[in-house]
DNA sequence: TATTGTTATACTCTATAACTATA
DNA sequence: TATAGTTATAGAGTATAACAATA
């Protein structure tokens, strides 16, 4: 066998010529499954490439915002299986980016915190976060991106009653 | 036990009061990811609910269009590994909703082609299709969700030119 | 030798359950 | 008995490779 010819990932192969039907297109579900796929393969690649997780990002993001630092909240805020959620945490830790103790007055609790070397990869993390979203929102002038962002965040709202803006703690500050 | 209580699937638990990071919430990118995860799971509920899937009316929508009648077209055209879609044509055929024969000009191609019932299935999964964008998008007027599209498309097709409008065959009719 | 459709395999994710230590 | 965290298991989904038929 020369090379495998057939490179079929079910994502972008883009044969020219051979279009999506129009039906689909015209979808604004459809696009969002795509655009949501796409966006999530971008941001995967660029944080393994430097030996990261798009869900390391967001578990220091929550630590920053603290008043949710036993693992159960962390997991609650970011609606990820807590079992799954301490194999992140082995890492961050490993890498000595948090800090996980127990909780003196319940101990089986963990009290986990941001290392100041973990508020720095934070802050490294956040700016590929958002190189990527500049990249990705390429065609887009900044008031379409507003627009954008207003009318994702007005439907995820209506899902999600916890992303409405102003109701809660962590607010803009 | 009791009942399963841990019920953390990784989407939608919505504990009250233990909202996501602001900084996500912030990130258009953080909000595609999860609108496109959460609009996917709806559909793929809707359907599975009559015995079908979104990945049925994908295919049966490419037939209805014509000119991409074998097989690789139809993978090419929805970007679906080529191995896959054996699956699911098989699915169809044995539904009665596609026809699949060797084409006599090239006996290693097969001609697939829509039933009198497949393109009745067709109206039946695209009025589905359309109850669930419906609802999804229950929080935005006319003018939202028509502005919503553009931008979405406009995002869609600087990543893939073959979605941009106006080029090719299959356009509006 | 290359290509179409097909089958088989391997691998990654992730959902669930089971377990411990505390309460 | 219930809960926080952890570990282990099983199942779905998917990418890859191998294959038979035809060109």
């Amino acid at each position: 066998m020369t090379t495998p010819v057939h490179s079929h990932s079910p994502a972008p192969v883009l044969k020219v010529g051979v279009k999506p039907p129009y039906e689909l297109v015209c979808s604004t579900a459809f696009l969002l499954k795509r655009l949501g796929m796409q966006v999530k393969e971008r941001t995967m690649e660029a944080y393994e490439a430097i030996g990261a997780s798009p869900y390391h990002y967001s578990v220091l993001a929550v630590l920053e915002e603290g008043a949710r630092d036993t693992q159960a909240k962390i997991a609650d805020a970011l609606g990820y299986d807590r079992s799954w959620l301490v194999g992140l945490l082995d890492e961050l830790e490993e890498a000595g980016l948090i800090d996980r103790r127990r909780d003196p007055e319940d101990r089986r609790r963990h009290l986990v915190s941001l290392t100041p070397p973990g508020k720095k990869k934070l802050a490294e993390l956040r700016k590929i976060s958002k190189s990527i979203e500049n990249e990705f929102l390429a065609s887009l002038d900044t008031a379409q991106r507003e627009q954008l962002h207003e009318l994702l965040l007005k439907v995820a709202s209506d899902h999600d009653p916890r992303l409405a803006s102003g109701s809660g703690e962590n607010a803009p500050a």
